[in-house]
DNA sequence: ATCATTTACATAACTGATTATGCAATATTA
DNA sequence: TAATATTGCATAATCAGTTATGTAAATGAT
């Protein structure tokens, strides 16, 4: 049985590599039918020069989409076989003009009759299967070029993974962690203040006993990420979103959307109006983060923390 | 504007390999993000293990189609990485028997993981485009295994080439052309026999003029096949088919078949009802030819020729 | 005008594959 | 049972590409 159906489409990479491999050993044993001296990894190089005349190396490189040293050699081999000329008079002494020599020129025109024998061939394998290779290809490169397929596994992975985050309240087993995954991140960007080991170092009292709550983000039961909503003294506001912190191995699995999501449900459960926070514009994907669950700028309360630099709301209707 | 609209379809292969170039590249960033220490190019092998045991270095090789040396190298690497333990006991000293580690047997767990995220990320591409690449691909799998591009490039060829072949009737100018031609051959295989030189030196004499006809091919307008329809005398046969010379620079170009064709149309023209030859079975695609225009073998009749070793005849409706 | 930066290319080193080749171990055959 | 052929693998050499790096020429900034 064929590996690849064992496989799954996990291994289009080496499958691409063997169709490659098989369609290129083909191309020099047709070159040869037709008794030219030629190497099929010129064409791409020869058939720009045939169609466009005289280009320096780089040009060559980047229509053919080869690197430059790639497009030096082939150039140099092509040389050799007295079908290019290089270093045709230039302005510029740093370029190597080069263009099809006269027997080049007339090679192409016999390519041109190969080629179309070719693109015959490969029209009636097309015509053979039901699915266009061609066609597939090129949308591929399409889809690819908008998205890598690196960025789409790693979507798939946060999505797989951010299904397995779990928010739960607080309980005192995770005290530890609340204060841990905080102080990391305050410590790695700022000094830790008074104000915060106040918080940290006893979340019930300073919490949860004023009637704030603490959701803590679960992921293969390990705590990666926690989050406050606390109760405010204040006309203006009933809450205060803070003390989020998710673990840095965590990233990517939406744990931030995900607390920020439970603690703005706890408060509108909870009738509230308004969030409060306030933050630094250096942590740039909490900021995002923020806008993204929908808080809005503010300026100009007080806040007993250095560090703040932004301060945010949230209208909840 | 993209170059291989371009260029056509002959660039199939230079396009094959950018699209599996940006894919493997990919692949190894795919690898990183999951934090395993993990070759892309060691996935074909490591699959293969990981569902079938133990496996010698050959039957990997042909399972995930490639060369030994390949599997070998990377039977190697993944060796000082501690992902297998080669040199298993086996009876054949010869064997080179491989099989997971421990440290392997827990990577496949968590490479299942990374595979099915893989696994959706191409699917979702699948899924945007219209054209199904793996199932086009696993087409062309199919039907270059059925016919090979390069026979389907020699198919086009021939083609083309046979379609620039003209049969004209001879003329003096063609005499020399006539002599060569046959000459070249028959000085290949055999020894040219006083029998040929009569033909061949005066073809007006010794068949013309007695009725018969020659048939030269030109192929842009160089005469490079001939064939001879000799009158005999006879009451079993009306004709022989003699002088059958195509040059080997002119080979598949089917001009012997097209030379035979009008030899024998020439034949019916004339209301003849039977069609001799003899030939030499050293002489394989002559007799295939022969075949392939109708003539069957026979036995018993006798010949001037020394070479001869084979009799064959067409019966005319 | 001078100094730093950028550009254009060549060269070197590496990569992931291949074919060619050599050497034991095993199997086959006279 | 000895000679010969085949098998299984390792090693070496090659190939078509890549990235990294060096260098001279041109360009830009102060």
């Amino acid at each position: 049985m064929d590996i690849f159906q064992k496989t799954g489409k996990v291994a289009i990479g080496s499958r691409l590599r063997l169709l490659t491999a098989k369609v290129t050993e083909d191309a020099s044993k047709i070159y040869e039918m037709y008794h030219v001296d030629f190497s099929p990894k010129w064409f791409p190089v020869f058939f720009v020069l045939s169609e466009d005349g005289e280009k320096t190396i780089t040009e060559i490189a980047e229509q053919i989409r080869h690197s430059q040293p790639s497009v030096t050699k082939i150039i140099k081999e092509m040389s050799g076989a007295g079908l290019v000329k290089g270093n045709q008079k230039s302005d510029d002494k740093r370029r190597n003009v080069v263009g099809l020599s006269k027997k080049g020129t007339q090679l192409a025109e016999t390519l041109r009759i190969q080629t179309k024998d070719v693109e015959l061939a490969v029209e009636g394998l097309m015509a053979e299967s039901t699915n266009n290779l061609w066609e597939a290809i090129a949308e591929w490169e399409f889809l690819l070029q908008k998205k890598s397929l690196f960025k789409r596994v790693q979507e798939q992975k946060k999505l797989r993974e951010s299904a397995n985050v779990e928010i739960v309240e607080y309980e005192p087993k995770y005290k530890t962690a609340f204060k841990q995954l905080n102080e990391e991140w305050i410590s790695n960007y700022f000094e830790i203040e008074e104000t915060d080991s106040k918080a940290l170092d006893n979340p019930e009292k300073s919490i949860l006993e004023k009637g704030g709550e603490i959701f803590v983000a679960l992921y293969e039961n390990e705590p990666l990420g926690v989050c406050a909503l606390i109760k405010m003294d204040d006309p203006d506001y009933d809450f205060e979103l803070a003390k989020m912190a998710v673990s840095p191995k965590a990233q990517g699995k939406s744990i931030g959307l995900k607390l920020g999501q439970a603690v703005i449900e706890e408060a509108r459960k909870q009738g509230a109006k308004k969030i409060y926070l306030e933050s630094n514009t250096i942590l740039t994907p909490a900021i995002n983060l923020y806008y993204k669950l929908g808080f809005e700028k503010i300026v100009g309360r007080a806040t007993p923390y250095k560090r703040c630099n932004i301060q945010m709301e949230l209208r909840l209707k």
